[in-house]
DNA sequence: TATGAATGAGAATTCATTCAT
DNA sequence: TATGAATGAATTCTCATTCAT
């Protein structure tokens, strides 16, 4: 009797491919629902994979969640790394980076909603990641000197913590962004129009650079 | 004989505090939760009362949320008038506005929750308000005058959006604070310690008066 | 200080005001919704009347349910009363009866529902009902003159039962009204047209009287 | 080494028979209870399966009782379609129509009630019901063939509705067994007392076949 | 690696009924 | 007589998870 023999090279690769599936799937289920409100039977649907499998690569579904955090943190970093800040002049460095937020944000949705879901759970799952590397910024660093060559340059006041720096510009696209809808209604004002997303952008370019640039 | 005579206003309020026992457990709830990880059981030992009645007044969970969502509103707008930004110099009532803005997200962080579950079902139980009033925030157009006022005396640069700045001002203390799990173990310090709070205010205070004062 | 003072026929007459108002709602839900699907608040709502009133007057579900029963009963055995078989023609008297039940069970199908539900539950409920009285039908008997009336006269053919007949009538119009809804379906002909009712009375009339009837 | 080969027939049939007990168990249940006095948990332990298979396999009562009532009317066409009426002779085939009706309704009470619940919902379960081909009784057809027959040979009367014909041979039956609790009480008579029982069928007969058969 | 069947614990919601006045 | 508030026990249904193969 013939034996199938499956070579291990694809035996890996489907079984990789299964794995990046779910996890796909469940970085959707649990942007559009949070972690408390996803699903593993819709996981599964999405998955057009068996719910027991999830099980198999996953644990269970704290563990689920927190694979797609680190994926989310480790594909944002990656985008991240592509910016290529160094090169840039300060001020065009900075610019870029607001721009670069705002975008990313606008075209991931999902890597808000995780991360309110994270942080509703008070970080428990980026705290048992072993993943610490992905998580953790380069970015602050690569900050830190921008805003030094531009302060020798004269260009920029001294002074600037990069960290604040950091969190300030994401935080004027992720307040907006993530809180759009109750946004839009309170304020009769539908936040997502094309207008409206450009008039923000240039905004929070203004309000950063008008910061950082020596008056 | 004696007669027992219970006041009406009594039996009134009993009825009235059940109501609002069960509103501030729920929000207890929800804030740690979110929406779909509260459970309506918890909310009933919160308050001490019968699972039943948190259905006699609320119908169900989805109600209530919006309900406890309406009060914190209306508690956030009340404050909000209380702070009498129209008496103060220009940039001392944006100052103030900053400082409002953080403490009260530093003091009520349930507020933060409840806007990223209502925002999670994307603004549904706020559309789905009839309270829209106690939405409606009146610190946009107050936030207009001062910045008017402030442009006419020469202080402020011109053109400013009061709701850009409004969402500028909210966004750069919501992230910090509700990230602040995360963002401290990613970035290996402690975002609450006394030390850091007082460091954002100020440099909240920088960029946002950076911003509106003229050059 | 004045007392209000109530006269007691008033005050008797709300009290049996209410209590009908509630056995009329009542009889309208149980049609609707069958003893085990009838729920006790929309009794309330549909009488305006409170909740604990029903309680006050009919001690709990099941006997609410008796005194609706024997309501109906006893309102069909009025209407029997005022046939006056006893005074027309053994046929005419026959066909007269097979009309009654026919229309009595058209206009108030309340009755097929509530003798279904009765039934489903074992008569249990008619068994514990003081009022027999009012229950056991005198007609049997009359039909047992009538038959007898018509045999002498040798109109009639002889030894028919008077319940077999009583039942045979009833079972004729009972059966396709009280199951109405799944015989239109099937048969896919809608069994309340006009046209299809006026063919059921002519048909129940002329089995009837096809067989009480000497060839 | 041996090996312990489990034939998929029989995984199959697990989960097939699994299907069936609860379809049996849920059979008795809205037998004796109706669709809303039915309980899940009765039906679970009845079945001595998981109450959660049910929903597994049944999606919630109301589609169980949909596949419930299904089920009854596949078992009923299929005893029809066994009658072999088409080989009898036409007076024949009347008779042994009304007793099979009668003996099918006695020993399966429970289709009675199903018809009952059914109805008492407006027919909604048949209606949502895909399986129409079973409900269908292909036994009117028949039953016109037989008038037909019987009409040319000169034994039957003209101008019979084979659908009246039905509904009437079911409802003598019908009334009777389904009602007969409460008859039974208020007639002071057992009916179903095995001498009631014959009296009734014979009765039946006579009032069918007196009405086909050319006077 | 993959999957259909099965389950216990739990969760939202409902219901008849009683309390207190 | 009338009523709003309160409740315990169910009841339907859900969910994460495991079994068996």
């Amino acid at each position: 009797m013939k034996e199938k023999v499956i070579p291990l090279s694809i035996r890996t690769r489907d079984s990789e491919r299964s794995r990046s599936v779910i996890l796909k799937s469940a970085l959707e289920e649990f942007a559009l629902h949070g972690l408390g409100g996803a699903r593993i039977d819709r996981i599964a649907e999405r998955s057009n994979l068996n719910k027991r499998l999830i099980y198999y690569y996953f644990s269970d579904k704290d563990q689920l969640f927190q694979a797609v955090l680190e994926a989310a943190y480790q594909k944002i970093r990656e985008s991240e790394r592509q910016l290529n800040l160094e090169s840039l002049q300060p001020s065009t460095a900075i610019r870029k980076l607001v721009e670069f937020t705002w975008n990313y944000y606008l075209e991931n949705p999902e890597f808000l909603t995780l991360l309110n879901s994270a942080n509703l759970h008070k970080g428990r799952h980026i705290e048992e990641s072993s993943n610490v590397l992905t998580l953790n910024s380069p970015l602050i660093e690569l900050l830190g000197e921008i805003l030094e060559k531009g302060r020798v340059s004269g260009e920029f006041r001294g002074g600037i913590d990069p960290l604040q720096l950091y969190v300030s510009i994401a935080g004027l696209s992720y307040f907006y962004l993530s809180n759009n809808s109750t946004l839009s209604f309170i304020f009769g004002r539908n936040l997502m129009a094309p207008k409206a997303k450009s008039e923000r952008l240039s905004h929070m370019c203004e309000v950063i650079l008008g910061y950082v640039l020596r008056g």
